[in-house]
DNA sequence: GCGTCTATTTTGACGGTGTCAAGATCTGTG
DNA sequence: CACAGATCTTGACACCGTCAAAATAGACGC
């Protein structure tokens, strides 16, 4: 008896289907993934992907919780030496850093191909909220250690924070309004901003 | 001689084509918008769109740039009476209140399809660039009045308010995150964040 | 080992998409 | 009125996602 799911046929299409697929998304970006193309690539019918996924969405929402995953492990809310901007910037910095260096994809995971669609998977729900459960979690963190106020909504201020962050890295990724160039001037001007307010410098 | 551009056989195709096009985006969406249906619906035959639009990136980009006029009257950077944190609050919350009331052509004019992959027209990049220099003018405006450090880079700031109206923007559209019936409250958070910072509540 | 059952894969097909090439048609101009 | 060029149509091609039915291969009880 294999360990855990050797499949009958191919070995393991699902999974590899979903590598062919990381992989044809590092090359050609997100729109290039096929059904078609993705079964051809793993040597199998047009088809037999359907076995594994209900539909392409399902398998989207797939390789987007492998992105949250690898999002959660990138984003810095482990070291917390440092005073309050020191660790916002090291924290918002990471979090564009991620963005940036997987675009392709950052578009998938929150493009709103899937969630404005409403076309999320429970699973890929689940996943998303304990990404988002993290930071609320760094929040919490400051808040006990005095950076933030404690009587402050924690969910309120997680939300500013993460729209911010998001904010820079979708216009980073689609190359509009702000330029690559400019990211971590970017960054640094919105921690500030965000430790001491546009009113006080 | 007509005044504008009556065309030959239609009368103004191109013009059926756009106002076809918003029509399917408000009933259906975005991705509803086919060349072939926006052909039937204007009772037109498959391919006659390409000889008022190159492809239908073009015609997208066209849509969008309608978006972006629309949203310039929409948000607010008019009224200048009440302090700091009432315009600010005002501003913000008029981007997002356009934001989430247009939200299919949000999503085109900066959801990524059309920017991340560089398909934009040199028009609707300058109708871009326009939108994003209103932004400029008001924060500069801030500064004049003090509300804002007058040696800051402008620039910056903008980035860093224009990245937080985007964000909040985005999630509340995807429904991600951040949930519609926060959304004035998520506003003012913001607001006082950037007003004040988060450090001295 | 054999037969059966089920999971897996394939083949064929359908309707949909964007877009090109060639021909038809209409309109403004000389 | 003829010509030229803009405009529109028809036909075709290569894709796409997905369903239904047939074929196949492994697992499991006997």
């Amino acid at each position: 008896m294999a360990l855990a799911k050797k499949a009958y046929h191919h070995g393991d299409l699902r999974r590899a289907l979903l590598e062919t697929a990381t992989q044809i998304i590092n090359e050609d970006g997100v729109d290039a993934v096929t059904m078609r193309k993705l079964a051809a690539r793993a040597g199998v019918s047009r088809t037999a992907a359907y076995h594994h996924f209900a539909n392409k969405q399902e398998l989207l929402c797939a390789l987007a919780m492998d992105g949250f995953l690898r999002q959660m492990q990138a984003v810095d809310t482990a070291s917390d030496n440092g005073d309050f901007r020191e660790q916002l910037r090291r924290f918002i910095r990471s979090y564009v850093k991620f963005s940036s260096e997987n675009a392709e994809y950052y578009e998938l995971m929150l493009g709103g191909n899937i969630w404005r669609k409403g076309l999320a998977t429970d699973e890929l729900r689940s996943v998303g909220d304990i990404a988002f459960r993290n930071l609320t979690r760094q929040v919490e963190k400051w808040q006990e250690l005095g950076f933030i106020d404690p009587a402050a909504d924690t969910l309120r201020v997680t939300q500013v924070i993460f729209c911010s962050a998001h904010g820079i890295s979708q216009f980073i990724i689609d190359g509009i309004y702000v330029h690559q160039s400019a990211l971590e001037a970017i960054v640094d001007a919105t921690v500030d901003s965000l430790v001491n307010g546009l009113g006080n410098n």
